[in-house]
RNA sequence: GGAGGAGUGCAGGAGUGGUUGAACUGGCACGCCUGGAAAGUGUGUAUACUCGAAAGGGUAUCAAGGGUUCGAAUCCCUUCUCCUCCGCCA
């Protein structure tokens, strides 16, 4: 959520930056403003009014002490005089303040500079690519056949069990996402990450705290019986973490990962892009988020595309990382940069990660804050990424890796999934 | 799920309708003291919004929301959380 006071008073470069993302409605930002000097209005009024009934209770208060019963009843009528107006007031306050909140979630979060402009993921810039695309050999197929092949997912028993979107992995598949994720893991733990293990289920006020509400509702799956929704990553209740707290400057970076199933129901989704494990409802990712002081969140982003590229180098994976364009960003982002890995067979480049500083869009609304060495409370910004997404990795490492005898493991991995290869 | 109890500031912990943003203790910060430190001593110790050029005001916040009242941390209602006991249970 934008700050208010920013729009106040460089509204012009607002409504330049919003044009980036292609956001075109001035009429919603000079709503904003103008609800917002309502509500100012309308809360020094209610405020004045609220002072002159303080003093007057007590006022009242004294003359009840000294005895001078009749004095303090006529006061008391004043009061009730004020009490009308007051309550009417009060009325609107809430209506302002309401209108108010609506129209500023709606505002997506402006874009840095470095953005470029563009419509389409065809605008998306390429910042660098790496790794090789491999020569498959002769009859090489989709990883959906080789699942089949391997015997280590099976879509069909998923279908039974839930529905279509929700894979069962079993085997030497079930491992190798397991060697996958402690691997993740154990990379990100050494680069000073914190591992946390969170809910999968959060409430309403978290799923608000990093956006997913109101906006984003019906991407959730919702358990209507206790009103919590199943978390589509982990960045929603990581962040959550230090909703309404104030850290200490020290503290700063605050750097976390986590590990965890992700639900997303992707209504409306269809056809060969979905096939296998490109999209599905149900994938494990591995997170990485922080929280950092305003002045370094640039420098930490950086910091944290090469900390993913590195780990995607360590696959043996060819990759390109991409500076997505206005149009392509997500509502939250202030600049973020895709991940994808080439799958040699289905000839696709898959987005395994996303990276992005949020700068203060997400903090302000969860109101996580630091002191200054001043005493001055600020917003800190929080970034998150993708370390990664477990599936289409999954996907690229055995359409890539494929030869006569089997799946190729990569180097890494073979500690944890105790052998080199899958057959 | 049933029956009870409880939720106060950074922490412990007072406070049952009226100068209580909140005693007291501890912690922390700064100052004095000291060669330095400890002890001692003094001062300070929230957040948000808002008015103001600033100095400085105002309002709100004692789990959350609503109500009673001229006035609520204190009374009433609802919700949430924690604790104890019972039931169920990996």
């Amino acid at each position: 959520m934008l700050q208010v006071n920013l729009i106040r008073k460089q509204k012009e470069w607002v409504l330049e930056r919003l044009a980036v993302k292609n956001f075109h409605e001035p009429a919603l930002v000079d709503r904003v403003l103008e609800l917002d000097d309502q509500r100012r209005s309308l809360q020094t009024a209610s405020e004045q009014l609220l002072a002159r009934r303080n003093a007057a209770s007590k006022e009242i208060g004294a003359l009840m002490g000294q005895g001078k019963k009749e004095e303090a009843e006529s006061r008391k009528k004043e009061v009730a005089d004020l009490k009308e107006k007051l309550e009417q007031i009060e009325k609107d306050l809430a209506i302002a303040d309401k209108d108010l909140q609506d129209a500023l979630v709606r505002l997506p979060n402006l874009p840095s500079e470095k953005v470029p402009r563009g419509k389409t993921p065809e605008d998306n810039e390429v910042v660098r690519q790496g790794g090789t695309i491999p020569q498959l050999p002769e009859g090489s197929v989709p990883h959906w056949d080789l699942i089949r092949k391997y015997d280590i997912v099976d879509f069909e028993t998923g279908v039974k069990i839930t529905g279509s979107g929700f894979p069962l992995f079993k085997g030497q598949g079930a491992k190798l996402q397991r060697a996958l994720v402690a691997y993740f893991l154990d990379y990100n733990t050494g680069a000073g990450y914190t591992e946390y293990i969170p809910p999968y289920m959060v409430n309403e006020a978290t799923a608000y705290g990093t956006g997913q509400l109101p906006d984003k509702e019906g991407q959730m799956y919702y358990m209507p019986a206790d009103n919590f929704y199943m978390i589509p990553t982990a960045e929603v209740p990581v962040t959550n973490i230090f909703r309404d707290e104030i850290l200490k400057e020290p503290d700063l970076p605050v750097k976390m990962t986590a590990h965890s199933p992700c639900f997303r129901r992707e209504a409306g989704s269809f056809g060969k892009d979905v096939r296998g494990l490109n999209r599905v409802h149900q994938f494990d990712k591995v997170e990485i988020v922080q929280l950092v002081h305003p002045s370094t969140s640039y420098d930490v982003l950086e910091d944290m595309v090469l900390h993913v590229e590195k780990l995607v180098q360590s696959l043996g994976l060819p990759y390109r990382i991409l500076r997505l364009c206005g149009g392509d960003m997500s509502f939250a982002s202030a600049l973020t940069y895709d991940f994808e890995v080439y799958s040699a067979a289905q000839e696709k480049w898959l987005e395994v990660s996303s990276v992005s500083n949020f700068e203060s869009f997400q903090t302000n609304r969860m109101k996580i804050r630091y002191k200054d060495a001043d005493g001055k409370t600020q917003l800190v910004h929080s970034l998150n990424g993708s370390s990664m997404a477990l599936p289409r990795i999954i996907a690229a490492i055995l359409e890539n890796n494929q030869f006569d005898g089997g799946i190729r493991i990569p180097e890494v991995i073979q500690p944890y999934f105790g052998k080199d290869t899958i057959n």
